[in-house]
DNA sequence: CGCGTGCTTGAACATTATCAAACAGTGTGG
DNA sequence: CCACACTGTTTGATAATGTTCAAGCACGCG
């Protein structure tokens, strides 16, 4: 469920090398605030991230995480329309917005890739939409472990063990339903034999093809509408 | 909701509506297809049409609709990722992808008009996911009139009645819940006088404050008990 | 007409939220 | 080093929101 695709990498231009320069955020510290102006564009190195969106009331909802690799910040409007806060200690490259946008103007096969990235996100987003509106707590959740397995394997191969780097606060507020369901779920994968949970935010898939099965994988399937 | 923000219009350009042809389309007819090539860009004159997703066991999500004035079609990677059907006959105008395509390569202001267009939706995907993932049935429900009405309200100014071009089940298949909870909903509003329900696809919003009281989450999330 | 389709309504049921309490781990100050 | 607060997790009992199943109604069309 990476925000920015894996595309990311490739989106890395020699010339923004230059211009970036490190920042270290720590562990719930906002990095980015709603209405802010959209000066700097980042890129996550280690740690991780989390775009929230709040509800006057205090419902909160976790738009996506942002995980090594990938881009936020952008926003072509020059205002930003999210909040972005650590979720565990990070450090980030950050790029000057007139740079970016100057290797924008410069560079064809540059706009071609953000373009891409950004239809990226809005199918993923999508996705995430048919998940919240259409699928079970227990859907959610499978998709979610299978992502974030999806992912930390495309770094080191066959790894059975998840590391959560989010609390279950923020798995509830990603998948639109409360900690005391995502805590629930687990204890139900765990006794079904389908995960261990040798530490709190630490999860070994011991069966990968059960919660495939519950996750529905989509697929292009139609119905004739009546 | 559009799917296409209102910068639609603008992002017309002038060199384009030579390449265009009028595509004429009937209620429930497939004009994209999940998976086919991208080989061409719409644009809706009139009617209405659904984006939809399916999951393998039949269960259907609408991602949006696209109603007048929306784009439609654009896809970086070429193959759509979403099949688009109608929901009131419709009239399009279809641009060859390479036309528009050469467009971009030669305009750097509709590049940046397309990037727009395409964060305004990917914004309005996520606020779509808090609707989705936070929200109360009746603060969806409320949501989407007011949205209607909203679109609406742009072209002919004080008109207080709704035309809904799609059904229940699309609108119940696109706030996340079921044809019978959409019913119920409309008739609790129209019990409350909140709307009126001249025919089944008219409403008229009597107490516009009522719905954006609902709608922005400032009803108390846990009523307490008579 | 009578049939099909879509809309509404009702009653029983299920999933998930809410409230409450206990527990584990972690850091702090005495 | 221990007691203590503090935060995050788990578990249980209860309740609400929304679904499912089932039936009836309204409308348009052959």
């Amino acid at each position: 469920m990476p925000a920015a695709a894996r595309a990311s990498e490739r989106t890395t231009h020699r010339s923004l090398d230059r211009l970036g320069s490190i920042v270290v955020a720590k562990r719930n510290q906002t990095v980015i605030e709603e209405g802010q102006a959209a000066d700097y564009v980042f890129k996550v190195i280690t740690g991780a991230l989390r775009v929230v969106r709040l509800l006057p009331d205090g419902r909160r909802h976790v738009a996506s995480f942002l995980l090594p690799g990938d881009f936020f910040g952008l926003s072509p409007s020059g205002v930003h329309t999210q909040t972005i806060e650590v979720v565990a200690d990070a450090t980030c490259v950050r790029y000057p917005r007139r740079g970016f946008d100057a290797i924008l103007r410069t560079d064809p096969a540059a706009i071609h890739r953000l373009l891409t990235l950004i239809s990226g996100q809005l199918s993923a987003a999508h996705d995430r939409l048919l998940l919240l509106g259409r699928q079970t707590a227990a859907e959610r959740l499978a998709a979610f472990l299978l992502a974030l397995d999806h992912r930390d394997r495309s770094g080191a191969p066959k790894r059975p063990t998840i590391e959560l780097a989010m609390c279950r606060a923020d798995i509830a507020d990603y998948l639109g339903m409360t900690v005391e369901t995502v805590s629930r779920l687990l204890t139900e994968f765990r006794r079904k034999g389908i995960i261990e949970l040798p530490e709190a935010n630490h999860v070994v898939l011991l069966r990968r093809s059960a919660l495939e099965g519950l996750s529905s994988g989509r697929l292009p399937i139609r119905r004739t509408r009546p």
